[in-house]
DNA sequence: CGCAATATTGACCACTCTCAATGAGGGTGG
DNA sequence: CCACCCTCATTGAGAGTGGTCAATATTGCG
């Protein structure tokens, strides 16, 4: 029971505006009486496998879910029957808040590698958070941040080139990672290309090429579902090169900088 | 006071997913004392106009919007200081939630065509919601359905092709014209070529020739914002072929049907 | 009436998709 | 331990979509 608790606080400390990381609190007034009754709420499940599901599209809301450790990806299913990946959450990020509208999950969760996953039964949250205004409000600023992240999400799949959708990725991965105190230039891939290439519009060839190009051009280093990034400053100018910028930048008079 | 006091009512009819449009109802056990109380919070501002900000990226958060009439587009103003759109909304329609995470706004609100907006101070509302368990709920949906919006924006943005994108695009508006009991097929666009094919990752020339082309193709008539879509059901089968699907399927053996 | 903003159309070419084949790991069974 | 299979990933060649540039309507507004 303990992890949880203790994954609860990481959670509330990672969502509150005021604390950084390196920091110890207990923000908005949430005293250990809270904390508790929130430990009490939370159910605990043993480690989560590649593939299982949190739940899938349809089923009936029963809790939201927290990613302790691991990472999950959430797929729509389409009207022809095909697949699309809206996203994917890392560790103390929440999953399910979709379903609360209509009462129902609109998408599926699935565990991309062996997780520890928090469950929230909501019924208990909603009725806990109607009683604790601290906590009520840490139920907007979370539900906030889910609107915030798809918000990056639409800019970064909205891009133009391939190439500018492929670093902002990267890129967003590698500031989730730093956030949690991992390298935010040495990491694994926990999703397929298969899954970039659906999550950001591409075929998979296309993510498949970029890598190697990227890593011709000395930009990242890349084996199967391990990346080094190497230049994180030019991969940033491509993100923010809008594709009309692009060609007539003098930052790179022909070709990008080698490592 | 009473049109804005009648909004939230149609607001929160709206967003309860047992009740349809059609019927008069105050749902979540909603009595005329809570409705009340929401009607005193709500500031009634004079119509805006084309080009008027609700709020800037930056502001501190106030209040949250709830448009009555009109129309309004949300912009975020990247790194290199391009202006990506990130969202269209209608009447009905809540603005202003990305702002709760950070206490401050994430995109800026422009009004895009004469509208009358109720503005709900935050801190008001949340004070109100935490006192009614019933209220909390209805925000929560709230925020939900906007998740759901925003996953909606995802998959239609992500689709391969800029016709798929287009027809997602306009089916869209279609169906939530029609949620407020406008035509479904005959509708003006509040928002210019530029802001959609900023929205969809388009060149707005692309957006252009589509809409000529699906005229030629008989599946709509348009007439700079004025659009009539003449054959839904085909625009739904683009939306919903993939484009793996589309050169293999037998429904279309050569030609869209003309109408 | 003319300027500015918005929208349409054409020509050309680059990017990215599709199709196809090959390569690399991970797991299972002989 | 190796052969085999299956999945995942890479690479190549050709074709098509969609972007850029440029010119031309069309509309709105002062």
């Amino acid at each position: 029971m303990l992890c949880c608790k203790y994954n609860l606080i990481e959670h509330i400390k990672i969502t509150c505006h005021n604390c950084n990381l390196n920091e110890i609190c207990i923000p908005m007034g949430l005293d250990e009486k809270v904390v508790k009754k929130l430990d009490n709420i939370i159910k605990r499940s043993r480690p989560l496998h590649r593939g299982d599901y949190l739940f899938r599209k349809g089923d009936k809301l029963r809790s939201l879910f927290v990613i302790k450790t691991g990472s999950v990806k959430t797929t729509f299913i389409q009207e022809n029957g095909h697949e699309r990946v809206v996203g994917f959450y890392l560790s103390s990020e929440m999953v399910g808040l979709d379903a609360i509208q209509k009462n129902e999950y609109i998408c599926s969760a699935k565990v991309l590698e062996t997780s520890a996953i928090c469950e929230i039964p909501f019924w208990n949250l909603e009725e806990l958070t109607a009683n604790v205004p601290a906590l009520q409000h840490q139920m907007y600023r979370l539900m906030s941040r889910e609107i915030n992240y798809e918000m990056n999400s639409i800019l970064m799949i909205g891009k133009k080139t391939a190439e500018e959708k492929l670093a902002a990725f990267l890129l967003n991965l590698s500031a989730r990672f730093k956030n949690r105190g991992l390298s935010a230039t040495d990491f694994y891939l926990s999703m397929s290309r298969y899954d970039i290439s659906n999550y950001l519009g591409l075929a998979i060839e296309t993510v498949s090429r970029l890598f190697t190009r990227f890593q011709e051009e000395g930009l990242l280093q890349v084996e199967r579902r391990h990346v080094k990034l190497l230049n994180v400053q030019h991969l940033e100018i491509i993100v923010s090169s809008t594709h009309s910028f692009k060609f007539n930048s003098t930052v790179f008079p022909s070709q990008p900088p080698q490592s």
